[in-house]
DNA sequence: ATGGCGGTGGAGCACCGA
């Protein structure tokens, strides 16, 4: 089974690329982030129409997430537990039926952060304490799952090209990599990570000050894998050549396969 | 780099992202 991640920075302007990458790619599972739309105005004809079913949490303008699954989807679970008053739509987990059992996947669209200082680090802080919650219960339950999306966490210095650049930034402040230890310390394990030795691998790069062309980047969105879905991990990928499109998101999809 | 780009809403330019 195959499963990927990529934030689309807006599924509406990048349509065209989701269904070109899904087309070579073909995916089992992809969680989406940023959609930048509501269910309304979500490209669904599209994207049904490569065989995928869909479950979304929408947002007007901001935020937004999605699976898509080529199984059948047995049930959805909508924002992160944990704070009711949280209004941003940054999670969505759906539970599947393999051959091998049941299998969880969320998509997560942790918050930035920036600046520090402000509201917005205590609420990304806040958000990866709810995760880490979720994560602990189906441990727990000893459920299969993949937490997969774009988590605003540069998790160690090889993560960035160049890390002095984000020192005070919210995505490598002590307390936000403390908050991926954390996850980590569960037992969870990093796909990427686990399956190669390179250090120069990256999944997103600004628009700005020809980040790209710079290959001036940093590793932000990540797959991470329960005990029993790391054991059945067979290979991982970053499809780097998609921020080379025409018109491309800031975020390249990031893949794994499992044996399941 | 004090935000250089890109998306959204909505028809200016403010707000957001990372």
């Amino acid at each position: 089974m195959r499963i990927a991640t990529w934030n689309v920075n807006s599924v509406r302007q990048r349509a065209d690329h989701l269904a070109a990458w899904l087309t070579e790619a073909s995916p089992d599972i992809c969680c989406l982030q940023e959609l930048k739309c509501t269910e309304e105005t979500f490209p669904r004809l599209e994207i049904e129409a490569l065989g995928y079913n869909i479950e979304l949490l929408g947002q007007k303008t901001f935020n937004g997430v999605a699976i898509l699954s080529k199984y059948r989807i047995d049930h959805v679970t909508r924002g992160l537990p944990g704070d009711e008053s949280d209004e941003q739509a940054r999670f969505i987990e759906v539970e599947i039926s393999t051959a091998k059992g049941a299998l969880r996947v969320a998509s997560i669209y942790a918050p930035n952060g920036n600046p520090i200082g402000t509201e917005k680090f205590p609420y990304k802080i806040g958000f990866l304490d709810r995760l880490i919650a979720r994560a602990k219960t189906h441990l727990a339950n000893e459920e299969n799952f993949v937490f997969a999306g774009d988590y605003n966490i540069i998790p160690m210095p090889e993560d960035a090209a160049i890390p002095s650049q984000w020192v005070n930034d919210a995505l490598f402040q002590p307390e936000s990599r403390a908050k991926w230890r954390e996850l980590l310390s569960l037992g969870l394990t990093d796909a990427i990570r686990t399956t190669t030795g390179d250090t120069n691998l990256y999944t997103f790069w600004d628009y700005q000050a020809g980040a790209w062309q710079k290959n001036n980047g940093i590793r932000i969105d990540h797959l991470l894998l329960s005990p029993n879905c790391a054991d059945k991990l067979i290979s991982t990928a970053i499809d780097k050549h998609v921020r080379g499109w025409e018109k491309p998101s800031d975020h390249v999809p990031v893949r794994i396969d499992v044996e399941l």
